[in-house]
DNA sequence: CTCTTTGCAAACTGTTTGCAATGCC
DNA sequence: GGCATTGCAAACAGTTTGCAAAGAG
């Protein structure tokens, strides 16, 4: 998601209407690096539209992820699904403490190649994850 | 998890009682390679000792984590939590179309080595997870 | 005999659904 | 004007919690 009229047209091309909630959700999308959840979504987009709802934002998302705009994220203990507008290959790592996520990049070995077949299975996507402390939090725990 | 007797160790060592029900579930986690969610693993239970609770499942559940005998795995588009009692290092692979999640051990430079210092953060494990569709799934699709 | 654990039901969180009213195209 | 979308509330799934009764050590 690099800028909100790409989305505009992609929506049009399916025939999915332009509202003014999606549309505002999506310039919350574009360029955030924050893998925010829906109720964060919602959060920022309530202060901009008093009365949208939080079904409305579910099914922008929905659609989002369906036409590969934006990835579902899942973080182990942490049940909500984060959202990630970067669709290119890369990793996560994600702090256990303060709970953010942040997006790391390896070298094209790394990040954009990988088996398509592994055990008979056809592979299509791959995710990593990294857990544990970011800088800020290991300050904290230096005290220990 | 190799076997029940080890489990109760550590139990005891811990000064959690080892109760009837909590003794069942280690026996259905061990040698399972299933990763089951907390209502699969009740489902087995329920059939060998009719009168057991849900709850009493979950308790068990987080114990066995909190002492470090399971691992909990999260899959994007399955919101339960998957548990595996296989704690050696390991990636997963995931059949989109079928749910099943199987193990795939790498070469050891794969698996279990891996960089503990990436942007700052203090790395303590890593998820790896292949999404794609199992032998058995893709028959089906052969079709199209 | 004490204090943990159990089963049950209710509470809670994240997400989806049903529906009448609204508003894109 | 027709049909998708909205907001709201209720429904739902997975998990946790509160509590009286049962039971492990």
């Amino acid at each position: 998601m690099k800028n909100v009229e790409e989305v505009v047209e992609k929506f049009q091309e399916q025939r999915y209407k332009i509202t003014p909630q999606r549309r505002e959700v999506f310039s919350i999308l574009v360029n955030n690096e924050n893998h925010p959840k829906a109720e964060e979504i919602y959060t920022e987009l309530e202060a901009r539209m008093p009365d949208v709802s939080l079904a409305t934002v579910y099914n922008t998302l929905n659609i989002l992820e369906e036409l590969g705009m934006i990835d579902a994220v899942s973080i182990v203990g942490d049940d909500a699904v984060h959202y990630d507008p970067n669709t290119e290959p890369h990793d996560h790592l994600y702090c256990i403490c303060c709970h953010r996520i942040v997006d790391i990049i390896r070298d094209r070995h790394d990040s954009n190649f990988y088996e398509k077949e592994l055990l008979g299975f056809r592979i299509i996507k791959r995710h990593i994850t990294y857990y544990g402390y970011c800088p800020d939090c290991q300050e904290g725990l230096e005290i220990i």
